[in-house]
DNA sequence: CGGCTTATGTACCAACTGGTTACGTACCAG
DNA sequence: CTGGTACGTAACCAGTTGGTACATAAGCCG
């Protein structure tokens, strides 16, 4: 804590500072290799105060969690592409989708950590084991339409699209490292994203339109 | 150690048991969460040998990085794809790789490790430095005989397809748990398993043939 | 104003961590 | 036989770890 004394009282602002800086670090160094005491070094409050609003390492890092997931599933509820046809929309949530992860590398490296801990944190969630899952359902009545419009495929359902499309936009993050080591290129190389965009779409509605 | 007292010296077994173990374990906890005296319990010889041969926990780490990393290289040496047509043959390479990945969740699961850990410890082997990527040779001949055959788009180079097959394959393993947790479906369910590899044939197949 | 509840600060704790040291045994090739 | 090396046991080390005990004080409200 800074060298001033002054003591304010602010019960919301101190747990999100502690939820911001944890999100940070655990994004950072994975749970197991995050620290408390450093966590605690970069607060404007003290270490107790994790254990007073949290209770423990585990159930920050659970929240933590479930904070980063509320965030991502409130950014799909505001997917616009109902208006479009089928092959549009497709390609559109696609794309939307790219940007959801490409905007939020803590996110991508948190679901990377929680799967190496084998999504057992999740488990202990109330919050995240009934999560909805707006952009399933917004894939969902787009190939309703596509099939409707006898476009689209119907050997693959919604989660199968969905595994596609998340496959090609967590990798290009969770993986970014050991493939720009191994092969020389930055997945997330700003001269590069229009073309994985575009490669991304056409991945997608080139699967579901071939019959 | 076990109770007996008979000491057979071959130090390129105790080498490799060590290493064995500790592929276990780095894969099982990460690296921040694997424990030397944990790994030295597992083995059949001391503690004290894995500072003898590997000079310490990061030097561990490093050398199984290594063998996991040379073990696929090997494994997709093997592949035999120069027979068939072009078309045939991406599908063929995509199915191999799926079956590669599938049979090596350790692998998988040290990469997205050594992600977190933003691949500092690859940049220290020269081993993995110089790494030949033989699927990537094969992949780049059946793509020139794709486009000098007029079947494959010119639009993406070998990379690019190999991250699109790789995106796929990788993320049944490294994100299984929470895609399971929070959708309700195993990706590595035996029974979907055909399903799976098809899509993915297809997948590939689908967006390189078309113009 | 003061009691009370709750937010906050400081110092301390037992156990754990990767690693080292001391001392020794024993295998095995030459 | 001998020296080098592989190996074993036990103890030790400084520092770190997540967590706790106890104290202080902010601020609401009667």
């Amino acid at each position: 804590m800074g060298g001033g004394t002054e003591r304010t009282r602010d019960a919301d602002r101190t747990r999100a500072e502690i939820l911001s800086v944890a999100t940070a670090e655990f994004a950072d160094r994975g749970y197991a290799g995050a620290r408390i005491n450093e966590i605690a070094d970069k607060l404007s409050t003290t270490k107790r105060m994790i254990y007073y609003y949290f209770g423990g390492k585990e159930q920050l890092y659970v929240a933590v969690l479930e904070q980063a997931y509320s965030r991502i599933r409130g950014l799909e509820q505001q997917v616009d592409v109902e208006h479009l046809d089928p092959v549009e929309a497709i390609r559109e949530l696609a794309g939307l989708t790219f940007d959801h992860h490409e905007a939020h590398p803590d996110f991508i490296r948190l679901v990377s950590i929680e799967n190496i801990h084998r999504a057992e944190h999740i488990a202990r969630s109330e919050v995240l084991t009934r999560l909805a899952n707006p952009a399933l359902d917004v894939l969902g009545r787009i190939l309703e339409r596509g099939w409707d419009a006898g476009v689209f495929r119907e050997d693959v359902d919604a989660l199968d699209v969905h595994q596609v499309i998340s496959a090609f936009c967590v990798f290009r993050t969770a993986n970014r490292h050991t493939f720009g080591a191994i092969f020389g290129r930055d997945m997330l190389d700003p001269a590069r994203r229009d073309h994985q965009r575009r490669l991304l779409g056409d991945l997608v509605v080139d699967f579901l339109t071939a019959h």
